[in-house]
DNA sequence: ATAATTAATGCAATTAGGTTGCATAAACTA
DNA sequence: TAGTTTATGCAACCTAATTGCATTAATTAT
């Protein structure tokens, strides 16, 4: 898994400062396999303020460490993608698996070749996101 | 383009009531191209309570005649899709556009072929939602 | 190691979206 | 046209997103 010293390096990487909060934040992407909400931080970790949390999330955001997962809930949901704290390069295709049945929601493999779909005249095509909705494991 | 009788004709075979709010929000869904949000409703239709509003895209929803698109930004998008309104049957794979200028999210041929992509080992797959982002034709 | 600098945190507060209950009004049915 | 059923508007509440500001902590320079 990852050392304390290993989720430092990864914040260096990024031009942040080192603080509690984003070690246990980051610990928590690492350690857990599926995405994360807001308020599942804010259940998570109670010690840090929700504003604390939210900037959090978003210094990340900013510095490449997450991305943000479409979904239709009406509140957005965070994830970390394989290559992310590796590399310098943030990759905009990504596929996610969202069960129906407990909420869950993962980051697939992003080496699955991304498919090619046509556009209308005049259209640039800068990211793709694909989302599968269906059973997990656990719950098929 | 549609009539009044049209819209009627619609919300009749879906089992909804004709009501104002409802012929006004189905025709804006119709003449616009785009998805709309429920802060797009309020925008447009000053004239309805936002409740209303929120109610009269609930029970479009549940009859099948629009569908959530899912997105970023942390609040619901709704989307008419090309086939809804004639057949009882509701296409739960979408492609969408979403420019990353103007913002605007619209639906693309739904007749593309939906790419296959292999899940994990005991996952069972519902719906697929391919969203590409980018600069749509006026934007480019 | 310490002081100076810069950035992060916590708190208060605001805005917006989503949601429910209830009384009233409108749409359908008999 | 009366009776029944459903939609609407309003009040109210909850959660998420967001900003300003004073305080505290992390980095940098001495």
């Amino acid at each position: 898994m990852f050392t304390v010293e290993d989720l430092k390096t990864i914040l260096k990487k990024h031009n942040l400062r080192i603080t509690d909060c984003r070690l246990d934040v980051m610990q928590y992407f690492l350690d857990e396999k599926s995405a994360h909400s807001q308020g599942d931080l804010e259940n998570r970790f109670t010690k840090y303020d929700r504003v604390t949390l939210y900037r959090t999330l978003n210094s990340f955001l900013d510095s490449g460490i997450l991305h943000k997962i479409p979904n239709e809930t009406g509140s957005a949901t965070y994830g970390l993608c394989h290559d992310t704290c590796s590399p310098d390069h943030h990759d905009h295709n990504h596929i996610h698996f969202k069960c129906n049945s407990c909420g869950q929601i993962e980051c697939l493999d992003e080496k699955q070749s991304m498919p090619k779909v046509s556009l209308p005249n005049g259209y640039e095509a800068e990211g793709v996101n694909l989302i599968i909705d269906g059973k997990c494991a656990n719950c098929a």
